[in-house]
DNA sequence: GGCGCTTGTCGGCGGACGATGACATAGCCA
DNA sequence: TGGCTATGTCATCGTCCGCCGACAAGCGCC
């Protein structure tokens, strides 16, 4: 039997990627100071060197991310008069692997560590709250926009640290009902 | 000139509350991990080895902090009828150093580290939502708690995510009048 | 076929951390 | 006063991290 792992064709380009995409996977899933270069690294299956030299710092591999996470699904895909039920559906219950919710995510376990969130701090304005900022419109967008990141957020802060689920079912179908009402109420103005 | 500090009493009792609050402190400011147990120790003036005798392991300190960060004033304090007005000034000005959240703070800190929150994990329900809950009280405390202290977190996370804020007071005070109001009603039910 | 650039690996450096055991000293008691 | 224990310090260990320079291997080109 030999026990050999398909090698990696030999593409910069798209090694590139594919540790910019481990990368951003990580950072949605556990804080800045968890995530190894070697994690990252592992998971492409190259060295953690080429990590570095692909990226510079593991800071600059993080703004890249914050750059590129605009890519893929996010929170305002899909009609806004369902907007509170769909995304308190994701916050409280969960969203395993379609990542709606990733950008925030990556932003949400920035906060802790000390570099993370200066470089998060120096984006999150135009990278997130810009964005959805304008796609809430209307007066006081600026302020609706956080008021509804913050209470998303939070909600994925409570979900992780009572550990999944302490409620019943049925306590967190009464919570979705009253979040999706509450964040819907925010969105219309 | 002699540069002497006060030497600090011998006195291991003191010394170890002394630690106590001081670790408590950090580790609402700062994350599990970017607390260092030197940096307790030089907050309190004492050597990082003390630390370690006193409490074990640094795991065991932050459950110590967990256990007594009861103390102290706690959001719960005060007027119910002005919760919404008071949690959501606090949530979203910062409350300097009166720590009326710095419970919650801790909690919220503790994401990202994969250790702490699973310390955490084991402990917020009794250590903080379950009195939370039995303050609430009437139909749902359960989930109106969790929907409120997610939605505190939330802003405080949100507040920090941005550096203080990017908003004018004028929109400050419009988002705090609407927090007030959101909180208010989640405690009412 | 040999050269040379790109792509990737290997080993290791320097620093930070938590933890530990040996040592120093203050303060009490006889 | 002389010792004894509680209290605190110091030096150090092992580990993990980000990062870097030197080296190996694939791949096109003449």
């Amino acid at each position: 039997m030999f026990c050999h792992v398909a090698p990696r064709p030999r593409n910069a380009e798209a090694t590139r990627a594919a540790i910019l995409a481990a990368a951003r996977e990580r950072f949605a899933r556990e804080s800045y100071d968890d995530v190894g270069m070697r994690d990252i690294a592992g998971d492409v299956g190259v060295d953690a060197a080429l990590v570095s030299r692909y990226f510079g710092s593991k800071e600059d591999l993080f703004l890249k991310v914050l750059d590129h996470c605009g890519d893929g699904p996010d929170l305002m895909d899909g009609d806004r008069a369902t907007f509170g039920d769909r995304v308190a559906r994701q916050a409280i219950f969960g969203s395993e692997h379609d990542g709606q919710l990733e950008h925030l995510l990556v932003l949400l376990r920035s906060i802790g560590s000390a570099r993370a969130s200066e470089l998060v701090r120096r984006t999150a304005d135009e990278s997130f709250f810009g964005p959805f900022e304008d796609w809430i419109g209307g007066p006081d967008a600026a302020v609706r926009a956080r008021l509804a990141a913050a209470f998303i957020m939070g909600m994925e802060v409570s979900r992780e640290m009572t550990g999944g689920q302490t409620l019943t079912p049925a306590q967190c179908e009464a919570m979705h009902a009253r979040m999706a009402v509450i964040l819907q109420d925010i969105i219309d103005g």
